[in-house]
DNA sequence: GTTGGAATGTCAACAAGGCTGACATAAGCT
DNA sequence: AGCTTATGTCAGCCTTGTTGACATTCCAAC
């Protein structure tokens, strides 16, 4: 249980913020402050009969407008038909417009509407502004290395989602 | 939707890293590297048709051995109802044994069975492991940050419940 | 031109895991 | 004795994930 840490690799640097003391809490902090992280949205989506689902999608649409369906499905990992479901509560509701693409037209390109701008802005501005308290309080050396953790853990493909959507690509 | 930032509040300090777009960032980051964090677990509990529900009451009882019901639906955030699904396949799966309280018998205190245990350590395995190496690939400032503002962005009860784990209350 | 494959949508069924509400039981407290 | 607390359980509902099957539309290759 308790990992042997290889004692040949101390050379000179202490390692011992690799300790499974250490890891676990770092696990649990990731637990417990994805609660608060998910939690102002929340609160805002139930009043509106959304739920998380309804948060992503209108989250990246509004980050990559005319992504398709496709695109919107490898970014959120979820099924087509769990994502459709959403997309058109979305679209009937009047929060994102579907356009037939010019070059492919089996594609369909994804937009949100004034409406859909709108709860967009209510959420990530709820979710901005605790994100917002969180690195004020830590302090841009901390969320620097915030930011490099979180990086390394994520998987190899999202990782390359996450750098292509943060470099400004669509 | 961008905020004024207050500019009377640039006192000689850089508030570059409060932008808007390094918080979308963040945000972003949570949400990939969430994904990563419980992509391991998730696989090995896929195999034994258990869920992260799961997960979550084993990772607790081992963590604290002997916590009540009413406890562990406090730091789990969940319902009695939620909570008691999982741990009656739990206990039926001899993974969690609960043992009436011996000052108020109205308490079950609960625990992991030797079965129990080892599922715990192989789920946390797989889960440090990534850690670990998220860790090692950030070094040991970054780390440090990276808890900084993770503790920060916790509803402020459950940062109580996570520091008290973490300084080894029960 | 026809055919194969890709992108999308839709229907149906199902499961996990949240929730609420209601109720039972046992035990502790006043 | 009566109220409260801790727990368990039943029933039913919702969201959001899954698989499988099938239709449509359109591009592209042959």
């Amino acid at each position: 249980m308790a990992e042997p840490r290889s004692a040949a690799s101390y050379s000179g640097e202490s390692l011992l913020y690799l300790t499974d003391e250490q890891l676990r809490q770092g696990i649990e902090a990731m637990f417990f402050a994805y609660r608060g992280f998910t939690a102002d949205p929340d609160r805002i989506l139930s009043d509106l009969s959304y739920g998380r689902a309804h948060h992503r999608a209108i989250h990246f649409i509004n980050r990559a407008p005319g992504t398709t369906v496709n695109n919107l499905l490898a970014i959120l990992g979820v099924t087509k038909q769990s994502l459709n479901r959403v997309l058109r509560t979305l679209i009937e509701d009047g929060l994102v417009e579907s356009r037939v693409g010019q070059s492919d037209k089996r594609e369909r390109h994804l937009f949100l509407t004034e409406q859909g701008a709108a709860l967009e802005a209510r959420l990530s501005d709820a979710q901005r502004a605790r994100m917002r308290a969180a690195f004020r309080a830590a302090g841009p050396e901390a969320v620097a290395g915030f930011r490099q953790v979180l990086e390394a853990m994520m998987e190899a493909d999202l990782r390359r989602t996450y750098v292509r959507l943060r470099d400004g690509g669509q």
